[in-house]
DNA sequence: TCCTGGCACTCACACGGGCAGAGTGCCAGG
DNA sequence: CCTGGCACTCTGCCCGTGTGAGTGCCAGGA
């Protein structure tokens, strides 16, 4: 195990790191933090933490960075999460108040997260499967076309177009979508499927085929939409990367593009309480040289989705793990209220 | 007026800038062209289109590069639009006919377009005002609170929640949804305006208030998304810009990510035809070393929307605009089958 | 009048040596 | 176990030089 001072050397080279994106040397560290001994006992706590990976140079004879492993060291037993200014705190309610539906929400918390932590900002939209319903309407645009509309307890409205062989007559019609209300309305998106399967039962012959067409495609639906969707922004920020741009920015940008990596990537994030993965520990090739920070959010106690941020490994953790949380809060909120 | 050759050489130049990305030369463009002149006399060419303003020099004894003025010259009267091979138009087919709404119909073209010309491709959303309604459905949610959702002809649906004063009756609710529907369906959404105005009158006193609420949510839908959506795609391709990266880079993608910017772009493009802005001609700041090829497309003859790419000044100017006809004919195609 | 070859000139850029500074590892002494 | 000292190793920077691409201009020729 690794000395008390041995770890306050560690954070202080993460910390000074961070600052300065600059390799930090012994004789820098022993003035910039108050460790009570010469740099020539931190070079040897330096030679320790490089020995068990914690740390590495750059090249000889220059100071150390962290590696990944120290990087998760800090983040899981040395830094704690930054809570943010109360002034902070006031502009990010401002900001989320004005949103006049999700789309907005969405759209807001997104460029509001890009801006707190100078990263690249991901919000999902509220999961179909996790929220309850809250209305299904369904409507006949002609004879054999129909509309299905799903509307969340969150603000979210699916819609789909079906096509039936059959005319569907408006008594029936009527009928499915009472039926359907009655038993779906204000339970879980995920149970739908049980609630429903029967239900070509209860109808004619006639109606039969339509019914069990329409139940497809609303089953459909709650498949396809797991396949989530969801918002990104500050790319921009991701040009503070580093000096070595265009083999740096590239791959990180490609996986941005693929929506399907990222939500893989926010799916692997717990549920509840922040996720922080660290360069490597990201399967996708493309974000190894990034760290990524994630929490779940809701209306509720339960999370609905999920948002985070996209950056560099050498990232103010602590900064921007109080900015997620935050902004997670309020969002939830907001959609508490709506 | 320029001879014949310079201008031959100004489209030599253009041609081999593009390709190279290097400053090009007299010498190089004896060697690489059929000019049947020595470098002396292209010289003496070089130096007029210099005069000109068609060509400029990054410093004294390095070869030219073409200016704004170059390649609009270039882009007007030296270049046509360079139709896309079969396999090409074949592989744009399969891919938007596996569409299954309008989303992934915009997902898709999108990709397609960024993929084709390696650049960022943008494609707005068809626009409301200029569709027309296919279908208005009204729905209570609660009793006083209704649900709006309007279908267009080109598959976009957007819904509006409107809490009402008052409770509003099941059989109002369906008389104003009839009337609603006989008066707009079929025609433009521009028009809607003036086809409901007079409808609150036809109402008795008790719900007037209500229909007018919904009316004016209908309008203000209209407004609202007039700033309209669109999707951006193959930012990765920035990558491929220049040498100099993050200066040039950064701005760009913070002009990409306000979709205001990129909206007012596409809206000064002609609606027909293909608009092609270089460089400073496009007002935006962060823009201006780049070039934006814009073109309408719809399900008819008038443009609903428009797509197009934003790519370094220095693109290929016929292949891109070659790509960007083609994908925009073959959308519009698409969306009238729907 | 226009094209051509020749010539002198100008830069950007790549190469290489030398120098300074930061940082390290190790060791002997407190 | 900490400390100061010392020798060593790099990287980055500056600078001078040389090379090569490209130009402008001019005088001669079709």
């Amino acid at each position: 195990m690794l000395s008390e001072r041995r770890l306050e050397v560690l954070r202080a080279i993460v910390q000074d790191y961070v600052g300065t994106e600059e390799p930090v040397g012994s004789k820098a560290l022993t003035e910039r933090h108050q460790l009570g001994v010469s740099p020539a006992t931190i070079r040897n706590d330096m030679a320790a933490l490089e020995d068990e990976g914690f740390i590495a140079q750059p090249h000889t004879s220059a100071g150390r960075i962290p590696t990944d492993k120290g990087y998760r060291l800090f983040v899981d037993k040395l830094a704690g999460v930054k809570p943010l200014s109360s002034p902070e705190r006031r502009a990010i309610q401002n900001f989320l108040d004005g949103a006049v539906d999700l789309d907005d929400v969405v759209g807001r918390t997104v460029r509001l997260l890009a801006q707190l932590t100078r990263q690249v900002a991901v919000v999902q939209y509220p999961s179909l499967t996790r929220s309850t319903v809250r209305h299904v309407e369904l409507l006949a645009l002609a004879p054999a076309r129909l509309m299905l509309v799903l509307i969340t307890d969150t603000g979210r409205v699916e819609q789909r177009l079906i096509d039936c062989q059959a005319p569907f007559g408006e008594t029936s019609l009527a009928d499915l979508r009472a039926r359907l209300n009655s038993r779906v309305v204000g339970r879980r998106f995920a149970d739908v499927p049980q609630l429903v399967q029967d239900l070509p039962e209860s109808f004619e012959q006639d109606d039969r085929g339509t019914v069990s067409t329409v139940l497809s495609v609303l089953l459909e639906t709650l498949v396809e939409e797991t396949e989530e969707r969801l918002v990104i922004g500050g790319t921009a920020n991701l040009t503070r990367f580093g000096h070595d741009f265009p083999l740096t920015i590239r791959p990180v940008l490609e996986a941005l593009e693929e929506h399907v990596v990222l939500l893989k990537l926010l799916g692997e994030a717990k549920d509840s309480g922040m996720t922080v993965r660290i360069g490597h520990e990201n399967a996708h090739e493309g974000l190894t040289s990034t760290s990524v920070v994630a929490v779940g959010y809701g209306s509720g106690d339960e999370a609905v989705a999920k948002l985070g941020v996209v950056g560099p490994t050498r990232m103010d953790y602590p900064g921007t793990m109080g900015a997620v949380r935050a902004v997670a809060r309020y969002v939830g909120q907001i959609l508490a209220e709506s």
